[in-house]
RNA sequence: GGGCGAUUAGCUCAGUUGGCUAGAGCGCUUCGUUUACACCGAAGAAGUCACAGGUUCGAGUCCUGUAUCGCCCA
């Protein structure tokens, strides 16, 4: 809605106001570019995709306002800046919601075709990609629509390939048997960062094994006693005193009857031991069961132990993946559950009077991010990348910035590369996380058994092991050769043999490039296979920054071409903590791996973590997210906006408390909260409303576990009071622009500043401080003092002490209504990136107003203020004397307010200031604004004659007098006086101790010990005056 | 177990290399609708900067330790 300046609304108001301001940015095709002529400034930014498994929340809405305020600051500032925005598949975490919504009809993905089911999973993306991609525009983020991307878009799946095939080709991508972390729920295999530790109260039991030579026995400790099914060892500490009498003894295993060995390890902790408290619940002696835990993983490496795989992929226990010497006793133990096995076991070893002691045990244990069911270590065949090796973890390294990373990157053979030392972090301190996670780095398991996601484009064939493979994979059947890699005539396809001795078989792994299914149909057509997993969703996100910029080939897709060169590497990379390790790490390691070493973005900047009102993350897999759009409902969106810039502080996590907006009466209220399963607090899936209580609603929470709303029961809107003060301040924004620009009627040109009253010299400098202030903020990431930096200079500045100052002149200044709307339109240019629909709205009736600027203050016109210019300010703008002078006058001001205000003076009494000498200049100077401010009638020179009634106070050491020509509260003024006596009293004491301290006087900066000379002179005469004041009342 | 962070006014939080009597918003008390704004204005009260040591002329800020809480990694 639109409205002339002299109907403008009383009262802000977003909801009428937002959308056509967005129209108008989409119309114009803001934040849409074109690929710029090499030389032109840039700035970039890829969002990070949000996943299409559920829509937005405040924290997405804190990260998104932040890149939108940099983008929108770099725009006004004059660079080509992209802001690439786009959508995640979220293989693991989409599949699990659409198999979910499937079970709610009693379906199961297996009922239905891969196909049919990619297809429904599709269309769910196609759906939450709207509401995301519509989330984001909402919040008013001015991204290069048009290149929106999706991470399954044919130009990211290309990428992929092409990855894919290269470190294929390069020996960085390997298939091997190794223990991954197995989700017996969702039987896929996790990554290590997708197994969340939790405590749980479990126990240690204690199984006694026997020695084969009937010596004895050994107590091992466990936590898992159903996998000693699995042992193929006992290990000890080689300084156990007892490890010389049992050195190459062997142990009969129980059930399991197998003959294992004792080794020795310096894993093992020894019992009774040190400071460990691990200590206290060993015996010294550790199971080993290499197929079932990574510890014992490596002590069978070391050892070089058989692991014996005792689980199937569901978890049961299974004598078909690798446990073939099944005795009879261990027989009925195959097809128990791991949690049947476990009683089974003990019952076992309790019955066979080989259990020595159960105790309680807290521990750790991995659960599955997406089911929460706990980890199985799990031996199986995955796809890894070997991510430890030095040209992927070597590179992150030394793309850390030289200051931040501690001691020296792994050194390089080829000296120095473009890109290294390039990246920095904002906080600083998470450069450690960075460090710590790349110098620990394992490799990274990358296949997935899922449905929805890249296919990993690998084709096997098994064929039995004979003579003379064949040189033409192709042409089979293979006939003898045992290289890891075959020649191919294609370089499109590259071969490589896993030959299995034991087995007698040699798999035949091709993978083929991009855009050859000709050579698919050919390997299909020679009875390959393709592998039917599908990668790591960060797999592609890894290429993001370049697959979304048309890599490998932009040639292909015309609409990407230039964009790598220009704008890779991004300026930042906006994300959160836990992304670092996720994330950041593996698109530094493959932007430089495929781009000759450059990095993938030039600063990251870690943002703080939303929560909720216990201190939960708000998460959309806990569904105790807030959608954004309620909080722009109940509050618009610059108030969204203003608040999560605020909350972007350095250190601090921010929670937001929310209340519930029952929709049948409108009230809002503390909604009841239930804990879930996993311990979580979450508001209730259905409430009550506070004002019918045969009224119904459900939450947001509700919708997560199924509940659909209808028309008796809606869903509730959630808002926060913490919203208000944004509110607020868009309100005061549009008010104070709508008066401003009601007093400006015939503006004209200034053409010297020296010309100008007080007010206006002090405000432009004010200006000036406030330019530098703000983007000095934006540019070093630091959003919540470049907010206050907003609010001061908007509202104690322009709005309580400009216009109120200029207020009694403006009428009949045209110079100063110049300065006004000059102004007012700098700071609509500075508050933009943060409230950019209040300022964009307000934005055309300042341009109907006429021509802005003052020497040294060049604002440009522009049809939107969203690419209008940043101020460009000159020094000379800067006025030491105008700040200095109404600092004084605000003293003044303060003090005579403070005077009326104790004395209890009606507001609408007039007074009479008598000024001291020093004070005089000023004060007639600005009487017209005492008059306004304070209702100083007349400023006249002190006389040494003191008019009965007359109250005083301190300034500048001397003593002012305020005529009220009436009565006055003696009692009340004698307080007041004695009170701000004391306080004087105070400082000075404190200041001649100061002074009266060598120390001080000698080895402090001679420039504060002369300041404090010279206020302690000063407040030793503002106390002088104050007695004065004392002794003349009493 | 290792690492990081937090603890400042009733509440939510600022406080960049140590330096005026520690700040803001909300809430509270008092006053005020003189035509920008009550989503407002004026004034006020309110803090042992978690605790204990230390360094320093000077510590909310730096160091050591303790307590409580949170996150990340094993």
């Amino acid at each position: 809605m639109v409205h002339s300046n002299a109907s403008l609304p009383r009262s802000y108001s977003p909801a009428e106001t937002e959308p056509a301001i967005r129209s108008m940015w989409q119309e114009a095709g803001l934040g849409h570019i074109e690929v710029p002529e090499p030389g032109t400034e840039c700035y970039s930014i890829v969002i990070p995709p949000p996943n299409v498994t559920a829509a937005l929340h405040l924290g997405h809405a804190l990260n998104n306002t932040l890149q939108d305020i940099l983008v929108r600051y770099h725009r006004m500032r004059g660079a080509t800046t992209l802001w690439l925005p786009g959508t995640d598949h979220a293989g693991i975490a989409t599949q699990t919601v659409v198999e979910k919504r499937l079970m709610q009809s009693g379906k199961r993905r297996t009922d239905m075709s891969r196909e049919d089911f990619v297809a429904l999973t599709q269309e769910w993306k196609d759906e939450y990609e709207q509401v995301i991609l519509g989330q984001l525009q909402e919040l008013g983020a001015s991204c290069d629509w048009p290149r929106t991307r999706f991470t399954m878009d044919p130009v990211c799946t290309a990428a992929v390939r092409h990855a894919f095939f290269c470190l294929f080709q390069d020996g960085l991508i390997e298939r091997g048997k190794r223990l991954v972390n197995w989700d017996p729920a969702t039987q896929t295999a996790l990554a290590d960062d997708e197994v969340e530790m939790e405590e749980v109260d479990g126990h240690m039991w204690y199984l006694r094994y026997p020695l084969e030579d009937g010596s004895g026995h050994v107590t091992v400790a466990t936590t898992r006693p159903e996998t000693m099914l699995g042992d193929t060892a006992v290990a000890m500490n080689p300084s156990d005193p007892r490890a010389a009498e049992l050195r190459g003894k062997f142990i009969t295993l129980p059930i399991a009857n197998r003959r294992i060995p004792i080794v020795e390890d310096d894993y093992v902790i020894m019992a009774g031991d040190g400071d460990d408290p691990k200590a206290q619940y060993a015996t010294g002696f550790l199971k080993v069961t290499p197929a079932h835990d990574p510890n014992d993983w490596d002590i069978g490496q070391r050892h070089d132990l058989e692991a014996i795989n005792i689980m199937g992929p569901d978890g049961s226990i299974s004598d078909r993946h690798g446990w073939d010497d099944v005795c009879d006793e261990a027989r009925p133990f195959i097809g128990l559950s791991r949690e049947d096995a476990r009683e089974a076991v003990v019952e076992w070893f309790r019955g066979a009077g080989l259990l020595e002691d159960i105790r309680d045990y807290a521990h750790s244990v991995g659960h599955s991010y997406r089911s929460h069911v706990p980890i199985e270590p799990w031996l199986s065949d995955q796809w890894y990348v070997r991510v430890s090796d030095d040209r992927l973890c070597g590179e992150a390294l030394r793309a850390m910035s030289a200051d931040q990373i501690e001691g020296d990157p792994p050194p390089r053979e080829i000296g120095k590369r473009k890109g290294d030392g390039g990246i920095s972090f904002t906080p600083a301190r998470y450069a450690r996380t960075f460090q710590h996670w790349h110098e620990n780095l394992r490799d990274w398991c990358i296949s997935r058994q899922l449905w929805w996601g890249h296919r990993i484009p690998v084709w096997t064939l098994e064929c039995p092991l004979v003579e003379g493979l064949p040189e033409d994979p192709l042409s089979l059947p293979p006939a003898g050769c045992s290289l890891p890699m075959c020649e191919t005539q294609d370089s499109d396809l590259c071969v490589r043999l896993s030959v299995n001795t034991a087995e007698s078989v040699v798999r035949i792994l091709a993978c083929v490039d991009r855009e050859r299914s000709d050579l698919e149909q050919q390997l299909e057509a020679a009875g390959f296979t393709q592998d039917p997993d599908v990668l790591d969703t960060w797999f592609s996100s890894a290429l993001w920054p370049m697959s979304t910029m048309g890599w490998p080939d932009a040639s292909a897709f015309p609409e990407t071409e230039g964009l790598l060169d220009a704008f890779n590497p991004t300026n930042v990379l906006c994300t959160a903590r836990e992304i670092i390790t996720l994330w950041v790490s593996r698109m530094v390691m493959f932007n430089r791996y495929f781009l000759d070493g450059r990095i993938p973005f030039k600063d990251v900047y870690i943002h703080p973590m939303v929560q909720d009102g216990h201190g939960q993350k708000m998460s959309k897999s806990l569904g105790n997210g807030v959608d954004p759009r309620d909080i722009i409902h109940s509050h618009g969106t610059d108030a969204l906006r203003f608040v999560m810039a605020q909350i972007a502080t350095e250190t601090q996590d921010v929670r937001l408390p929310v209340d519930t907006i029952d929709p049948h009466s409108g009230e809002t209220f503390s909604p009841k909260y239930i804990t879930t399963a996993t311990g979580k607090m979450v508001a209730a899936p259905i409430q009550t409303s506070p004002t019918d209580s045969a009224c119904e609603m459900v939450t947001v929470y509700g919708v997560y576990i199924g509940e659909t709303p209808s028309e008796e029961r809606p869903l509730a809107k959630n808002t926060s009071s913490r919203f208000d003060v944004g509110r607020n301040f868009a309100n005061k924004v549009w008010n104070a622009a709508r008066f401003a620009m009601g007093r400006v009627e015939c503006p004209e040109p200034v053409t010297d500043l020296g010309t100008l009253s007080l007010s206006d010299r002090w405000m432009l400098s004010r200006i000036a401080a406030a330019t530098s202030m703000v983007g000095e903020a934006i540019e070093q990431y630091r959003f919540n003092p470049c907010v206050d930096a907003i609010y001061d200079i908007f509202w104690r500045d322009f709005c309580d002490w400009y216009l109120e100052a200029v207020k009694p002149t403006i009428g009949s200044d045209p110079a100063q209504q110049r300065v006004c709307l000059t102004v007012l339109d700098a700071l609509l240019r500075l508050m933009h990136p943060l409230c950019p629909f209040v300022t964009e709205a307000i934005w055309p009736h300042v341009r109907s107003l006429g021509e802005r600027g003052v020497p040294g203050l060049s604002l440009p016109d522009s049809d939107l203020l969203a690419v209008a210019a940043w101020p460009d300010v000159a020094d000379t703008l800067h006025s030491d004397s105008a700040e200095r002078e109404t600092a004084r006058l605000q003293a003044l001001v303060a003090s005579i307010r403070r005077v009326r205000s104790d004395n209890d003076v009606p507001a609408k009494a007039n007074i009479t200031l008598l000024s001291p000498p020093g004070l005089l200049d000023l004060a007639s100077d600005s009487a017209a604004v005492l008059a306004s401010m304070c209702r100083v009638e007349f400023v006249k020179p002190r006389t040494e004659e003191r008019p009965a009634g007359a109250l005083a106070f301190a300034m500048d050491g001397e003593e002012v007098l305020l005529d009220l020509a009436g009565a006055i509260d003696t009692d009340a003024e004698q307080a007041r006086l004695q009170a701000k006596a004391d306080d004087l009293g105070k400082k000075v004491a404190s200041m001649q101790a100061r002074l009266s301290n060598e120390s001080y006087v000698q080895k402090a900066p001679p420039h504060l010990v002369e300041e404090t000379r010279t206020q302690l002179q000063q407040a030793e005469a503002d106390l002088e005056a104050t007695a004065a004041a004392i002794e003349a009342l009493g």
